[in-house]
DNA sequence: GGCTTAATGCAAATCACTTGCAATTGTTTT
DNA sequence: AAAACAATTGCAAGTGATTTGCATTAAGCC
């Protein structure tokens, strides 16, 4: 997790070997994404960009995500309802749990799942290019939780 | 794995029951759906019924689509481009792995997988509603494939 | 064969996302 | 510092999959 001004520095250097140009709009929402803990859409981020630039716009937005995805910079995910939504890619690989109720995303990673995942394509006669686990769930009461950790 | 009738007869029934018609549109479709071997969108349906009822429409397929998904005798599956795909519910759960340079989709089902997810899920204060496991993989060559037998 | 109302076909509407284009701005060049 | 030049933007229009309003058709029931 390294500073935001440090990630702008990173992705202007990126643009510059590509022959691109470090904007005040890629730079706003650089900074939006890197002070998000959430998994925004686009609609999101251009809200809460447009606070600070009300001349932005929305496609901009859209274009500024697919360069930035392009560039590794930030990873896209569309869960159940199909919308984009996105996160900066500065952490370790996880996975998403959805919380059915409420919408709420929980992180997650498991070394076995992902070796599991290997074996079973490999099995196939395949190797994983990239893979997609969303795990969608209700909050177990306090009996509930009990019960799981007595069956554990 | 049941026959075509059965299942049109099944279904006839829920339908009745839910005070619906079982109409020449939703025993084609049903037919269609029933014989395929992949995981049609909504479209690829469209036109294989299309060619047995040319005054079908894709509206149609749509409305019918999600309400054999409501009665559970479908499922349906959005995989990376977004669109829907849909199969019959009449086979043990299974997830899939897509070829990212031929598309084609390969089912697989894995008991330990399934375990260790609930078993996340679980750690987390969740129990498991639905998920969504995606593999996307290339295939391996001869050597490729000798390779990981060799390292499991 | 009628009656009631669910279902259909068609066209128009949604919705997230993309794109063409003229105006703007970042970066390089004088 | 100003000109030059191409990349970028805002806006409006376009996509493509899916949904929906509505007049018409056709199941299920007497
Ligand atoms: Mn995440
Ligand atoms: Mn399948
Ligand atoms: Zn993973
Ligand atoms: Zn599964």
């Amino acid at each position: 997790m390294i500073g935001i001004e440090q990630r702008v520095a990173i992705f202007e250097g990126q643009l510059k070997q590509a022959g691109l140009r470090m904007t005040q709009q890629r730079r706003l929402i650089l900074r939006i994404l890197a002070e998000a803990h959430d998994h925004p859409d686009a609609k999101g981020i251009f809200t809460r960009a447009f606070a600070h630039d009300p001349t932005l716009s929305l496609s901009t937005v859209y274009r500024t995500m697919k360069l930035l995805e392009s560039q590794g910079a930030i990873e896209r995910h569309a869960f159940e309802d199909g919308v984009s939504r996105y996160e900066h890619a500065d952490q370790q690989h996880h996975d998403h749990l959805i919380d059915v109720e409420t919408g709420q995303v929980v992180e997650f990673s498991s070394p076995e799942i992902e070796a599991l995942q290997a074996k079973i394509a490999a099995e196939l006669g395949y190797e994983i290019v990239r893979h997609r686990l969303e795990l969608y769930g209700r909050k177990l009461s306090k009996a509930g939780r009990k019960r799981v950790k007595k069956d554990v």
